[in-house]
DNA sequence: AGCATAACTGAACACACGTTCAAATCAATC
DNA sequence: GATTGATTTGAACGTGTGTTCAGTTATGCT
């Protein structure tokens, strides 16, 4: 039940939310209005308020939900084995996962100046403890002498730093499909933590 | 001469180049209002286009500015070497430069959107060039042997995005100073491109 | 002291912003 | 086909935007 007459609110909310994340990741927040919103959704600009309470917490909702399906999908991957094979997995896994979604990666990179203190913090500690899962890794393979890795925590910034940079210039339509850039940075990952 | 009577807009010139950098930096053009960069400055917002022409052309300007005085203090650093030794002297160097511009670096990476299409071109092929300094170095190495490098564009693009990097994390006040840092990813760049 | 000019103010321009809300419209149920 | 309530419109709100410019103030030179 729960829904009655006249109801298509499960069509327009999505559709709110995909050309919020597209405007915002082609042109910035602070640059896309309301209007421009409604526009592309086909609609005036007051209907949004009947899916998102306002701009703010439409991007902090775009940005959570994001960090949080980027979690989940790594504990759905992540599992027991040795350091470097963790290492890989995370490596292929990160570069498919944010090619996958350009647009989201975008936003949750490039937005965090423009979310209220509150919001950014959820979203920072988010993002911590995604970098955390990366650390732990290479924690455990400098300590079983898989790696050589005098300081994890730089080591982890280094190497998310390296295999997000993917999002800026891989292209579709390219030279390279997924699998070959996923090999050639886990190639560089690999020998770069090597001991 | 030149300059006579009345003038000192060679004091405030700068200083609206400045926190126009400072502000863009920290919150975003977009969301910057050039009462907020007169403020700063400690003037009317009138005022300042005496030294600007509009906002656009002073953001472009701030990154043309930025971009060529990068270009310029690598080929003063530059120099024939084997690859190897060149790799060294540009991951350091790429390190030690971008820290000591947080606001430029930030600007530079983070604005490219709210560029207008013919001002783009121009920084983009600025940062082109940049990077075909690494390229050269990295393709240099490989022939020679001494790097293990299957695809120099894609590693180029690689090492760029992890020693670019530094910038998101590291703190003046952190427990790192710069030359750690510099030896911790020399380290990282050297094995990971290695033979 | 007076002049020339650089520097700046303060108000105004037209337009865009995020958000609200009464009224109109729409689609599903009876 | 009338009723009901979800959905959307369209106008309005107060505020802020980048930019212009006539008028005022400040400075350095003679």
């Amino acid at each position: 039940m729960a829904r009655t007459a006249g109801s298509h609110s499960d069509i327009t909310g999505p559709r709110v939310l995909k050309a919020a994340l597209q405007l915002f990741a082609r042109h910035g927040f602070a640059a896309v209005s309301m209007r421009q919103i409604a526009a592309q959704v086909g609609v005036q600009a007051g209907a949004l308020y009947n899916y998102i309470p306002d701009k703010q917490t439409l991007l902090f909702d775009l940005m959570r939900t994001h960090m949080e399906e980027l979690l989940s999908a790594w504990q759905d991957e992540a599992g027991a084995d040795t350091a470097p094979a963790r290492l890989e997995r995370f490596t292929r896994f990160h570069i498919r996962y944010h090619l996958e979604r350009p647009d989201e990666v975008f936003v949750s990179y490039m937005e965090l100046r423009n979310l209220t203190p509150d919001n950014f913090s959820v979203i920072e500690a988010l993002r911590r403890r995604y970098e955390d899962q990366l650390e732990a890794i290479l924690r455990d393979g400098a300590q079983s002498g898989d790696f050589d890795v005098p300081d994890p925590k730089v080591a982890t910034m280094a190497v998310i730093a390296m295999v997000t940079g993917v999002t800026t210039w891989y292209r579709t339509a390219g030279r390279l499909t997924v699998d070959e850039v996923q090999e050639i940075y886990w190639q560089m990952v690999r020998k770069g933590v090597s001991a």
